[in-house]
DNA sequence: GTTCAAAACGAACGTTCGTTTATTATGGAC
DNA sequence: GTCCATAATAAACGAACGTTCGTTTTGAAC
């Protein structure tokens, strides 16, 4: 089923884990599944990644780290060309088309990567829970800053409720990709990352220009 | 810590679990330390409840009954008498209030439930996840069909996807209700139930009322 | 006072968990 | 060929897990 022996095995390990963890969560995935997947001795993630939680370090890193950096990248080049009209929707853009796209395929790979963003949103496990909020204040703020800019009138605490819903909802559509495939009997296809992105852009720019309330 | 000793043993049993759940999760919360929260022997979760699953369907069964109960009856009273502009409102008043109104006091009785909620949604374990599409889904037809009356041009695909965004920013707010405070140092305060859920209101109303997108 | 089912218990079942230790291969430097 | 750090392994550790078994307590019925 997993012959991707000729990676290093911190790369079949880190995969491996990716897939645990998104599946069953932190505390339902079992090292000993992950390095059976891996082809790999059990030790070996001790030695490489000192511990469970360790591992989940690496696991987030790799793949947060990265997406981190797209979306502020999205955001830097979006920030002042765009035409004053747009600007919400770009930052939006910026926020929503990485995660999203990541798992535009309809590869085991993409499945995965979406179910572990939904999953660590709301992991229990304290430890990993920093780890997610270190990765996340840094894109948090820098959106907030910018939705900021487009929307002088709006107060502070009404933007970052806003923003906090936009995060949430993403992350629930991440994490349960099949949930409305199946509710819907094939109504929405969750696969259609162009469409959904446009979907939620055009929905959550709307809730971030309504007025205020009071 | 704990003494409802007057209390029956169901009932302890289902408090300690529904804490160690939504603290920890399915996987990552222990019938050993329930029953120790619940001063109850370990073989009486098995005498009532059959098993570890069987245990997490009685908690599912006891909260998200009544909350589904509540929501539905909600709608059903803001269906006819509402003015029709502010038709959406009063339907998204019915989602949001009764679980954020569960939460509303600062006890810790409040925290968990929020929590459970939150936590619920993106559990791993298969059979969690089928209990609470059994729940979930009622609740959710009805107000697609609530929603459909008020925006009859809205495509359904469309407004199928704009709910399902309410669902998450909902549950993400109930499962990390700290996560604001902390972030923005005060700023928000999950804990005023009416502020949040007039954000909430305004945000979604506008997003629901956006034009389709194409 | 006996009977009987429901309720609750203590103790252990076998398994799996995360982790550690001690040992063995590997491969370039000298 | 020797040395040595890095890499990888086999085997086992104690602890905790969900679950089950056999027994005892309880409380109403007869």
């Amino acid at each position: 089923m997993d012959r991707p022996a000729d990676l290093d095995r911190q790369t079949r390990i880190l995969d491996a884990a990716e897939s645990a963890f998104a599946e069953c969560g932190f505390a339902g995935a079992s090292l000993r599944r992950i390095v059976a997947e891996a082809g790999v001795n059990l030790a070996t993630v001790y030695y490489y990644f000192r511990s469970k939680e360790g591992l989940m370090g690496a696991v987030l890193q790799r793949r947060f780290g990265s997406l981190r950096q797209e979306q502020l990248a999205r955001l830097k080049t979006c920030g002042r060309r765009a035409p004053r009209r747009a600007r919400v929707e770009r930052i939006l853009e910026a926020m929503i088309a990485p995660p999203l796209r990541l798992a535009a395929a309809r590869s085991a790979d993409a499945e995965r990567i979406r179910r572990l963003i939904g999953r660590i949103v709301t992991e229990p496990n304290p430890q990993t829970q920093a780890l997610l909020r270190r990765h996340h204040d840094e894109v948090r703020v820098a959106f907030v800053e910018a939705v900021r800019e487009c929307l002088p009138a709006l107060p502070l605490p009404v933007l970052l409720w806003r923003l906090e819903f936009v995060w949430g909802a993403l992350a629930f559509v991440l994490c349960n990709p099949r949930n409305l495939e199946e509710a819907t009997q094939g109504v929405c296809d969750p696969e259609d990352v162009n469409k959904v992105m446009a979907q939620m852009i055009v929905f959550f720019a709307s809730g971030l220009r309504a007025p205020g309330p009071g």
